[in-house]
DNA sequence: CTATATAGTAGCGATACGAAACAATATTGA
DNA sequence: TCAATATTGTTTCGTATCGCTACTATATAG
């Protein structure tokens, strides 16, 4: 369509805020509908969480940084999945304070109903290039929406500018002060900052 | 890095399901943290949606099925903003039963604090480019899931099947029967059937 | 003109959430 | 060493949100 044809009715663009409403839709409709109706919103997210952080983040404190709520809140919704035997409660060998919180083989189960699920096929089936630009995208957007809300990022140790890479053997964590296992490379950390800007 | 060099600890690239997480996660920023807390997400939601729907979906039944809830709940988040002094309630002059929500100007002006507006700065300052081609993987992501969860669209009458654009003069909805101003054509419609698939 | 469908509301019960107070353990610093 | 302070996590309580059911009012079909 040219500068000259300009009809009255012609459809415009997608504004940033239509988009913006769309994310937010579209995570609605994650939890709303026909899914999985046995666990709260905020209980798949911290069964989500649980499952996918690393040994240092997997603490009350840590998801309810996480979850943008306040410990007591976490605390509520942590107490739940241990009673419905989702989750495990650990003793923090170091600290008296901290319990390790741990999937259990029923929460693993659980979470093969994950209602997210819809959303993640939807995006495996993005042809290949497009889903590698949008993953930078959302991974952007996120940090500049974490960074304007102050609130802790929590991306993975392998992206983590706290992480040292040899060329081999383990990687090593500036931060925690300790190795870091294959399984710890993609998990989210609470102290997650970023080695580099994820797009230009 | 090639091939051959595959240490046991680099980073693989992000899953599906990581990225489904971030959406997630993005659209709980959006309300949490320190955004404006005198309207709840729901309120937020509805007084959006009412701002943003064609004249066909202004109603609460609309709306509820929008935000994937009950009736009953919508008709209580929308009384709460009209007692708010942020919407209005008109009458239906073709159907005694339905009535017709409008946005005030307070309602107006209380959008220019959207706790949404930080994610909309960060998606216009993306490249025009790339927030073309992230548009149109979340509209199709929205797409997707809505059908697979049987809810309604909600795309704008300009993209919408039911459209009859002429070369000039307003459009007409085959669905509503009725022409469209230029207003409508990026109005929400509850009624939306897109035209042709978002992406290929 | 009756039967059925739809729009919207009201009341209820369950529960999720935030705030505040509290207990237990770590850490700091004199 | 020991008091002061910080941090982790829990508990309790009040508020409000949400879904469910029943209900009224209007519209539509036969």
């Amino acid at each position: 369509m040219t500068a000259e044809t300009r009809f009255t009715t012609a459809p415009e663009p997608a504004t940033a805020s239509q988009v913006a409403e769309q994310i937010v839709h579209l995570a609605r409709l994650v939890h709303g509908g026909t899914s999985d109706q046995c666990l709260t919103p905020a209980q798949w997210t911290a069964l989500r969480y649980f499952a996918r952080a690393n040994r240092f983040s997997r603490t009350p404190s840590a998801f309810s940084e996480f979850h943008a709520t306040t410990r007591g809140t976490a605390s509520q919704t942590v107490k739940s999945l241990i009673s419905a035997g989702l989750l495990e409660r650990h003793a923090n060998q170091s600290d008296g304070r901290s319990s390790l919180i741990e999937v259990t083989p029923a929460g693993h189960e659980k979470l093969q109903n994950d209602p997210l699920s819809a959303l993640t096929r939807a995006i495996d089936l993005l042809p290949e290039a497009e889903r590698a630009r949008f993953t930078a995208v959302i991974a952007h957007l996120a940090t500049r929406l974490a960074r304007e809300r102050t609130a802790p990022l929590f991306g993975n140790c392998g992206d983590c500018g706290h992480c040292d890479t040899t060329d081999s053997g383990p990687a090593y964590c500036r931060c925690t002060q300790s190795l870091l296992a294959q399984e710890d490379m993609n998990a989210l950390c609470v102290d997650f900052s970023p080695a580099a800007p994820n797009l230009r």
